[in-house]
DNA sequence: TCACAAGACTAATCGTATTAGCCTTCGCGG
DNA sequence: CCGCGAAGGCTAATACGATTAGTCTTGTGA
């Protein structure tokens, strides 16, 4: 059978980031990943340097996948006349949605362990392009770099914490969520 | 030697933290730790039940000496005259410069994965605390709640894109962090 | 047709967490 | 003053997961 790959990178890379969200990364072992698509553990690594490698490859992927869905968020709203603080919105909403729907591989992207596990250096930068288009029909080119910087720290800030459970005191996040985002784009208005 | 133990719990937190942060997350072993204090690894058992408690330790520790970072920050500024917003900014200003001064175990305290490694309750209950106070200093008790959610959401995100490099176009990011803070407290002010 | 690269496998190695079992010290009740 | 028992060390052994070595099979392209 061999030639004809039996297995696929990206299969594995899908595959790793289904294991992963269902069973969390602590159990996610060559091993696993390997039988859940039917091969032995060392044919891994005709795919992937190592677990490292693979590990960068799903949080490219993940990232991907994240800048697609801020960009379908915005296409679907943004038109010449929108209001474009309106796309922001949407677009943060989108971003909050992907973190609540990939929590594992989203909290991955952005964790600080080790510089390989960094998504590839060009998907990476695109994560902040989306924003970025947005943010310079909100408050001007001049002024995006730091509004870009601001609004995505808020949105990031805000779903790791609450992943991670930080917002212990109830309530409703979802108003949280836009009160908090609402209150960053008046902010950006004054000035 | 045995009996008055020769090395406590709290050295052990102590020097997993050093370790950590000067070689990585990835090259703290129970082994190297063991040795670093002059111990056998499997001594370590007296002390944690396991080297997730161990992390889970540190994560406490961090978190409380982030709290008391906080604290002093706002109480070296705060008098019942000050202007609120003063110490709010003090205080987050010693929150990012925490975060960096500290950025291997303050990204651990956030990290999503597996809640065994989660800071104890109460401590973690407490990070919130010290921001919520001056929060409903600045926008009442009432809004208290999100404004905290929003501002802590705004610091943290701000922080870990930053100690993850995903600020990569350069500026000044000192100065990058301040306008978001103040552009989210300009925007508290409006309601 | 046939050499060879890709891709799979099994067996073996190595590092790290964890467990088992043993030993020493010293605070305390008699 | 004696001796027990818990605390805290140690070494040896186990288990599991990543990685490497070496072998085999099969399409594809010359």
């Amino acid at each position: 059978m061999p030639y004809p790959a039996q297995v696929h990178r990206s299969t594995l890379i899908e595959k790793a980031r289904q294991l992963i969200e269902s069973d969390g990364i602590d159990q996610l072992t060559l091993q696993s990943l390997a039988s859940a698509v039917g091969i032995a553990a060392p044919s891994l690594y005709h795919h992937f340097k190592n677990k490292t490698a693979l590990l960068a490859a799903v949080n490219t992927a993940t990232a991907a996948a994240l800048v697609e869905a801020m960009t379908a968020a915005s296409d679907a709203v943004l038109t010449e006349h929108a209001d474009p603080t309106v796309a922001l919105i949407f677009m943060l909403r989108a971003y909050r949605t992907f973190a609540r729907a990939n929590p594992a591989t989203y909290s991955m992207v952005f964790a600080n362990t080790s510089s390989a596990l960094k998504p590839d250096p060009q998907t990476a930068e695109a994560l902040a392009l989306p924003l970025q288009a947005i943010m310079a029909r909100v408050v001007g080119a001049e002024k995006a770099l730091p509004a870009l910087r601001g609004g995505w720290a808020l949105a990031h800030g805000f779903v790791m914490l609450e992943l991670a459970g930080q917002f212990r005191r109830g309530g409703d996040l979802d108003a949280a969520f836009e009160t908090a985002v609402r209150t960053y784009i008046d902010g950006l208005r004054l000035v």
